[in-house]
DNA sequence: ATAAAAATAGTAATTGTTCCTAATTTATGA
DNA sequence: TCATAAATTAGGAACAATTACTATTTTTAT
């Protein structure tokens, strides 16, 4: 089960690295693949499944059905917009205070949390009606 | 558009709320079913769905990639076990401040946010190894 | 160079959910 | 009470995201 190099590995994490927002599988398939036209689909979902487990990356489960990818690690949150769907992350102070305030009077151990926040973002607030629903 | 009454629809939302676990649509087809035979499983998302936009139950996702339901629509919040994978509200004080503390220096409109909190279940550190998934 | 282990491409299968349609139920009101 | 229209249903097909399978190709250590 040693880890092997592999170049796909590579250009999928390098990818991912390369942008600040949160591609989904797909997205990346779709990117990579330009690079890499006989890159399969699978070979992306199992590449950031492992990333994912080797703590290289992180999945997001933003609640639309779709997991999506960050190649930054470093504890931090993020915001996605009602109007484009977009994930952006946020600089914000450390509330991990509310696992303390979960965990009054609770008979379990609390051992993390899952936050999102959602609401417009700026561009959509600045923008007329057109949603210009980006990927 | 006219809401029509519908005894299926008063069976899964009687089925909700006799529950304090939070059912997926399966397991919610899987026990209405018994006093409703021919109950069709669309049925049951349709109206898991309707019951969601009137507001009289709320949709859970805690990130398992499977819809949870809730007829407890007040605010409350979440535990998920990451042992059996059971879903247990929590009795905790207000943490709304934690929008503003996001809110602070993002130049969008937070609306909201989603939170749930994960770690081992009372019962699950009292007990054995087996792991006893519920359903 | 060789051979074992790991990874890949391509495709099939699975899962959770939504969509479709003809038949049935529900509410209305003559 | 009966007819009618609108909403809902059962049942199954369709769909989207993801995982599993397998023969072939890469990688890495000898």
């Amino acid at each position: 089960m040693a880890l092997k190099h592999s170049r796909q590995r590579d250009m999928i994490k390098a990818f991912l690295m390369g942008r600040k927002d949160h591609p989904t599988a797909d997205v990346v398939y779709m990117n990579v693949r330009k690079e890499f036209p006989n890159l399969s689909l699978g070979t992306v979902y199992r590449n950031l499944t492992l990333l994912t487990e080797t703590g290289e990356i992180s999945r997001l489960r933003v609640g639309d059905g779709v997991d999506h990818f960050d190649a930054d690690t470093s504890p931090h949150y993020h915001f996605v917009c009602t109007e484009c769907d977009r994930v952006i992350d946020l600089e914000m102070d450390n509330i991990d205070t509310i696992q303390d305030i979960a965990g009054a009077g609770f008979d379990g151990r609390i051992a993390g949390h899952v936050t999102y926040f959602y609401g417009t973002c700026g561009s959509c607030m600045k923008a007329p009606q057109p949603g210009q629903k980006s990927e």
